[in-house]
RNA sequence: GCGUCCGUGGCGGAAUUGGCAUACGCGUAUGGUUUAGAGCCAUAUCCUGUAAGGGUUGCAGGUUCAAAUCCUGCCGGACGCACCA
């Protein structure tokens, strides 16, 4: 009998099955399309990691599994190749970032391929390919003409490090999300898209999605949404009045103070009046050099300047009240100023309590009345921002953009895309605020598409997020380049049938993802509002309790082991480690296990060939455990189905090493049991499970094709079945009862059991009978 | 501070959702096969006790015939958001 040689089967089957492209599936044809997706990687130098191969393993499961149950499942891989990461990889190995990426997403290809998925490579994506990021710039048109791209003059993030502008959900407690580098603002003229105008659809979709509650929760949290109300304050000898936010207009009589953010517009048209003119000035000066993180720490200490000579007027009371400037106020949120209570905000208490302001513990009154009273207005505020895009970086799609003298902004014509990205070889970062594009004459220099006249571009180029944000919908399409996405197809194959993915990204990717397809679906390109029904999150493989990266040197490849074990054992291993929903702490203590159970497999399926062709009596014992091994057979087919749907590949598992347990225990070699076995294997050990389909069960077409094993519920049923008998709690026997003997007969055979009356001292007080599992008795 | 989740043998983890705690695997021990080792096979493996028994799911209470599971309060850990008015 053949040794399981693992190395030399599965480099067999995957020649096979590239040969025969046997996970292409036909997108036009297709009859129960099934779009199984999972986050594309970014090709990092160090290659894939363990992390990797655990996250696409369980979703190559799931897609097998459905690709049994009849789908024709699509299950694409690519790569999300531009974006600082890369960038600044090529910075430190002093390569070009085209280079080194066309070098990782190689190396990537082939160490993908020896997972033996089932990738649909004819529809690879590549987000920094012309043929990719044209259809990203324009994605950036739409947007542009359906009134939600912008550019603003605002104060921004910006990060040292990576020398650029960030998105505020890029923004992680004040340090780039990136490089870690604090964070500073900058007043700066950028690129927005308009997401917060989707805010209310974001937040009330969440309810209908089949998602992992962790990321609803998220981004409900992220979107913030805040009801309140909008009241003015009159300011003593001037016209104008301040606008606030307030949660809390009950409180009203107690705002003994107004406080302004120091970016507050009116700021500078109340210097006139104000008597410390250099101490607030100074004060704005100083703060808007802090970083983020040296503002909204909340462990120090409020900061603030009275203005002298302002006082505003509480319309409750019509008391005069300082006002103050201070950072703990953000510009960006509500209306950047707020009404100070003292008595009932923790925050303005300590502001009161520094700077010995008067604190007013006046009662609090109703709500409805007081706004209509003073007259306020209701409104809603959302935690969310607008997507800052601009980038100003090298390693990514230009903006679309033309800047005439005469026209002013153009938007670049559709049929000029792509704006190609030049080959320079001074790539790196400024550090100014413009990216290194500005250097490029030939490409700045340019002229106006309307008037012909002298123009420059736009030379900031996109965030990495926007190519993430609608690559599922360019996969099934890769083979049109008239167009990002063709409608039939769109109609087909999406929304995506199941995503499976890193919480890391619930408030990145995923928003901005959900955002640009609701924008499309607005301007008429589908009909579909949400690209992902169903979302799962798994967890993430860590090493010595810390995140896999390179910086940390705890990056684990996974190819000693594909090298050492073969990919089935790898899969399986990684999947037994634990829930694939929670992840959890590399090690390879057990790898050994698995590969025993495999090779138990082996030996198991070839001695039935073996048995077979000698044509001798099945092994006597058979006949003694058919019963009760057809009983197993089709509980093992319920479990393992149910735990795949769970995603619970771990117990799944250990359902089928019970099995194999059970059929080696008792050497029955039957044919029935192997092919469900192998079935049943086969999403988690492709390779080997179709290996024996052929070589030892004779078959000669491949078991991923085959029907997904059924079980029937009638065969699982027991005749007799063992219960415990408690009393008072405590286990004291086992008794053996008819299935479907009632009540009173239980009742009866547990009180005559003779370890039970040992406990019994004359009649019990109560008994207990919860069917199939347990008596209870209380004496 | 707010939100979400978690705490079970030497280790990774199971537990039909309130019904025999520790499935499955790792590790360890003993035996078998073997010239030897590797490998494979068998048996054992929560603690305590010779045994009958008793105890045990981070700690302390509670509800219940019955709690790893539900409730309350602590202790410890992970993640997300965070001066959002």
């Amino acid at each position: 009998m053949t040794e399981y040689n693992p190395l030399k089967i599965e480099q067999k089957w995957r020649d096979r099955w590239e040969k025969e492209k046997a996970w292409n599936v036909d997108l036009k044809k297709a009859k129960k399309p099934y779009y199984n997706l999972m986050m594309f990687p970014y090709p990092s130098a160090e290659g894939l990691h363990v992390g990797n191969v655990f996250t696409f393993t369980g979703v190559d499961i799931h897609g097998r599994y459905m690709r049994m149950r009849g789908y024709d499942v699509f299950e694409p891989m690519g790569f999300d190749a531009f974006g600082i990461h890369s960038e600044n990889f090529a910075i430190k190995q002093g390569t070009h970032p085209q280079k080194e990426t066309e070098k990782n997403i190689s190396h990537f290809r082939e160490q993908l391929k020896n997972m033996g998925a089932m990738f649909n490579w004819d529809h690879e994506v590549d987000t920094s390919k012309p043929e990719y990021y044209k259809w990203t710039q324009w994605l950036f048109l739409q947007l542009y003409k359906a009134g939600l791209a912008y550019r603003a003059k605002a104060p921004v993030d910006w990060c040292e490090g990576c020398k650029t502008v960030l998105a505020d959900e890029q923004v992680i407690s004040g340090k780039c999300e990136r490089c870690g580098t604090d964070v500073i603002q900058k007043e700066l003229e950028q690129w927005f898209f308009r997401i917060t105008k989707y805010a209310e659809r974001l937040l009330g979709n969440l309810d209908k999605l089949d998602w992992s509650e962790a990321v609803k929760v998220a981004q409900r949290n992220w979107i913030g949404r805040s009801v309140g109300t909008e009241l003015e304050f009159r300011i003593k000898n001037l016209e104008s009045r301040i606008k606030i936010f307030t949660t809390r207009p009950d409180t009203l009589f107690g705002a003994t103070y107004l406080v302004l953010s120091p970016e507050h517009e009116h700021v500078p048209s109340f210097m006139f009046q104000v008597s410390n003119r250099k101490v607030v000035e100074k004060y704005i000066g100083a703060s808007k050099n802090k970083t983020e993180l040296e503002r909204t720490d909340l462990a120090k200490e409020k900061t603030g300047v009275e203005l002298k000579g302002v006082t505003a007027i509480n319309p409750a009371n019509n008391e005069e009240i300082p006002v103050w400037i201070a950072d703990y106020v953000l510009s960006n949120y509500g209306t950047g100023a707020i009404m100070a209570v003292p008595a009932y905000d923790e925050r303005d208490m300590e502001f009161a309590k520094k700077f010995k302001l008067p604190v007013s513990d006046a009662p609090l009154v109703d709500k409805e009345e007081i706004v209509s009273r003073v007259g306020g207005e209701k409104k809603v505020n959302y935690h969310l921002r607008d997507w800052l895009i601009s980038r100003q970086r090298y390693w990514g799609p230009p903006i679309p953009i033309i800047y005439c003298n005469a026209c002013g902004v153009v938007p670049v014509p559709e049929k000029d895309l792509p704006v190609l990205l030049p080959y320079v070889e001074n790539f790196r970062p400024t550090g100014t605020d413009k990216s290194p594009l500005a250097n490029v004459e030939e490409f700045a220099k340019t002229t106006c598409p309307k008037c012909g006249g002298e123009a420059q571009r736009e030379t900031d180029v996109s965030d990495t997020f926007l190519d993430s944000s609608w690559y599922f919908l360019r996969y099934p399409s890769t083979e049109f380049d008239d167009k990002p996405f063709d409608e039939k197809i769109t109609k087909k194959w999406l929304p995506v049938s199941m995503y499976i993915g890193g919480k890391e990204h619930s408030v990145l990717h995923l928003m901005y993802a959900r955002f640009v397809t609701m924008a499309l679906e607005d301007m008429g390109y589908f009909d579909f509002q949400e690209p992902f029904l169903k979302f799962r999150a798994h967890g993430l493989l860590i090493k010595d309790g810390a995140k896999m990266s390179k910086s940390k040197g705890n990056v684990v490849s996974p190819d000693e082991y594909f090298d050492a074990y073969g990919a089935d054992v790898m899969r399986m291993f990684l999947m037994f480690l634990g829930p694939y929903e929670f992840g959890g702490d590399w090690r390879d203590e057990g790898i050994a296990g698995i590969a025993r159970f495999l090779k138990r497999v082996w030996t198991l399926s070839l001695k039935l060939k073996i048995e077979n062709e000698k044509r001798k009596a099945i092994d006597k014992n058979l006949k003694s455990h058919t019963n009760g091994l057809e009983k197993l057979t089709h509980k093992t087919i319920k479990k393992v189905t149910e735990d795949i749907e769970k995603l619970q590949y771990n117990t799944a598992i250990a359902g089928l090493m019970e099995y194999v347990n059970t059929l080696t225990r008792y050497t029955i070699y039957d044919i029935r049991y192997t092919e469900i076995l192998l079935k049943l294997l086969a999403p988690f050990a492709p390779h080997l499970a179709e290996e024996l389909w052929h070589e030892a069960l004779g078959h000669t077409t491949s078991i991923h094709s085959e029907p997904w094993p059924t079980y029937d519920p009638e065969k699982i049923i027991e005749e007799k079945v063992q219960m415990v008998v408690q009393v008072n709690g405590k286990v004291r026997g086992e008794i053996e009862v008819d299935a479907d003997a009632s009540e009173d007969m239980v009742k009866n055979i547990a009180l005559k059991d003779e370890k039970v009356r040992k406990w019994l001292d004359g009649e019990p007080k109560k008994v207990i009978v919860v069917p199939w599992r347990v008596v209870s008795i209380v004496t």
